[in-house]
DNA sequence: CTGTTAGCGCCTTCAC
DNA sequence: GTGAAGGCGCTAACAG
């Protein structure tokens, strides 16, 4: 057996052509005669025959591949958002690695650099929760490597593509639900303030709080690292400090779920004594009974957007292109389970 | 702007050392003086330095990854178990590259083909749902690239590393389980029978009827294309045909879902009325209420083992292997709310 | 310890 | 339409 596998030489011997001549022939070139390409191709069959793209790609100095860099894909709202991205990428004839920060920055920069030691063409990225800055990332504007952020960009990296949600809207609305199914002293679950999102998400209650007039109490306002234990601790927290709170507007999905697990332990109704909302987009929520009302984000809308403008910079390499943001809107989504019977 | 980045050549240039030092450098092999190693440590750092990869690959002739395959990591099973398997290559040092399927055989081979062709050092795969044959996987045993099945492999596939559920167990239990509820007449949503799991999940239903000697009727018996709306539309055929059923057992979980989802909207009480249980390990559904029952597996572990098994492989190379089968247990998991009361 | 040389497999001028 | 030659960037002998 072979090391490396068939090469274009074995064809070539084989045939009695030479190597430039299979290269062409496998590259559906114009300029060899057909007779040659079908001989060609049948050998390479018949050989088994498989491209070393390694070799390949090194002598064009290009992967044909995006990269995408996400915290992890089990959160339901970043695998929709990769459904979108490979629906994009196929249809442009791109392949797409996928690796998982773990919400981790050592991690990330090593994942970046592998990418950029793969010689990806392109990268989408949303950024762990640990990344404060973008210094890690300043290679791709540097080596001229198209570069667009999704969902969770970095604050201090000027002069990038993004293709976000109008997160600070969101939550205004969100907290306003709230409100108008008369919830009084509504506690926050925020995210690591480094990251944009989570600060508008938080600015957006602050504004609902404002223009209906409730006081911001920062003793309500409490810090997850968006896994679900945090919710169930804050939660606890909450409660054990005797915090009389009839809502919870948690930054992320798997917190509120926490909370509500919590809840439910200690025999609060839900929404009737404590009503939860949190960003989502679970398919499987819906089933859940009583209910977490939700922010829907499309992920795989978002993923397609952001990917299409990836590919759009791509292939315009080399021109000078403006950087774009692109704000997304979402939606409430209102269900009768979350309507309180007070 | 260089076209292609930074190469050792421009440090060996800079340094007044030859290329092959600067490799070495960069490479800490011990025949290298410590003040050029860091000579070329710095001077690398300074201009920015990417090693290519593609060069280093080819060169070796490995690129240190493994390449997962799988159906679509939107499915939370699978996206615990990639989390194994990132785990188990951190630790060994290995990179990961994720595909989708898309349950897409023609999607799936040229997932495959083009992880041959960059080099991969082993390959993990649960195959698709259309896929019936492994031809498009032979290339792996003849170019003695290991390659391992966790959890869906194709049955004619001989002499292979697979690391499963012990699928028939697991759908006796459950169906045992919903027979010690009270149910009497019990539907089956079963997957594609040219995936061993679920050849085996129904094996394990009817012997579960056979021995509580119940008769095993094929009109309850369906076929699930494994998505919610399936699960959605099995339902309603069954109900509109006047079939008197107080349970079902679904072979996968979104189906079970969608079962309840439609039950709900007719009116029907569960577990009251109908009994409805999936396979599943989405943490989420614990706060479903009217719970699915579920057989959990624990994707995280058996990523983690079916990774290990690849690396080891891998390491071995060269040496024969026998091929080896494992199988892991998985456990019903009871709720409260899944207690009739009837 | 460092330099020389060669080649991984492919593609692309440049000839003919 | 095809062959010859060179090089993408890196590493592994083999010298010295």
């Amino acid at each position: 057996m072979k090391k490396g596998g068939i090469t274009i030489y074995e064809i070539a011997d084989k045939l009695g052509v030479d190597s430039s001549t299979v290269s062409r022939a496998l590259n559906n070139s114009s300029r060899v005669a057909k007779s040659t390409k079908d001989k060609v191709w049948a050998a390479a069959k018949e050989l088994g025959y498989q491209r070393n793209l390694l070799a390949s790609n090194l002598r064009m100095n290009k992967s044909n591949t995006i990269g995408v860099v996400v915290p992890r894909i089990s959160r339901h709202f970043l695998s929709s958002t990769i459904a979108g991205i490979e629906e994009a990428s196929y249809v442009a004839g791109f392949n797409v690695v996928i690796s998982q920060s773990m919400e981790d920055l050592n991690r990330e920069r090593r994942i970046v650099n592998n990418l950029i030691s793969n010689r990806v063409d392109g990268v989408l990225i949303s950024v762990s929760m640990e990344t404060t800055t973008g210094d890690h990332l300043e290679y791709f504007k540097e080596n001229n490597i198209p570069l667009v952020f999704f969902d969770r960009c970095c604050e201090n990296v000027t002069d990038s593509n993004k293709v976000l949600i109008d997160d600070e809207q969101a939550a205004y609305d969100a907290v306003n639900h709230l409100i108008s199914k008369g919830c009084k002293s509504i506690a926050h679950f925020e995210g690591p303030q480094n990251l944009e999102i989570y600060k508008k998400r938080r600015m957006g209650y602050k504004r609902a709080l404002e223009e209906n007039k409730i006081k911001y109490r920062k003793e309500l306002v409490l810090i997850s690292r968006l896994m679900e234990q945090d919710g169930h601790n804050l939660t606890k927290q909450l409660i054990e400090a005797n915090e009389t709170i009839d809502g919870i507007f948690s930054a992320n999905d798997v917190s509120a779920i926490g909370a509500m697990k919590y809840l439910k332990s200690i025999g609060k109704r839900i929404p009737e004594d404590i009503c939860v909302f949190g960003f989502s987009n679970e398919p499987i929520s819906e089933v859940i009974e009583p209910s977490l009302s939700t922010v829907d984000q499309s992920g795989f809308e978002m993923g397609k957007i952001a990917c299409d403008l990836l590919i759009d910079n791509i292939n315009k390499k080399g021109e000078k292109v403006d950087s774009r943001t692109i704000i997304l809107n979402s939606t409430i989504i209102e269900r009768e389970s979350t309507n309180r019977k007070i």
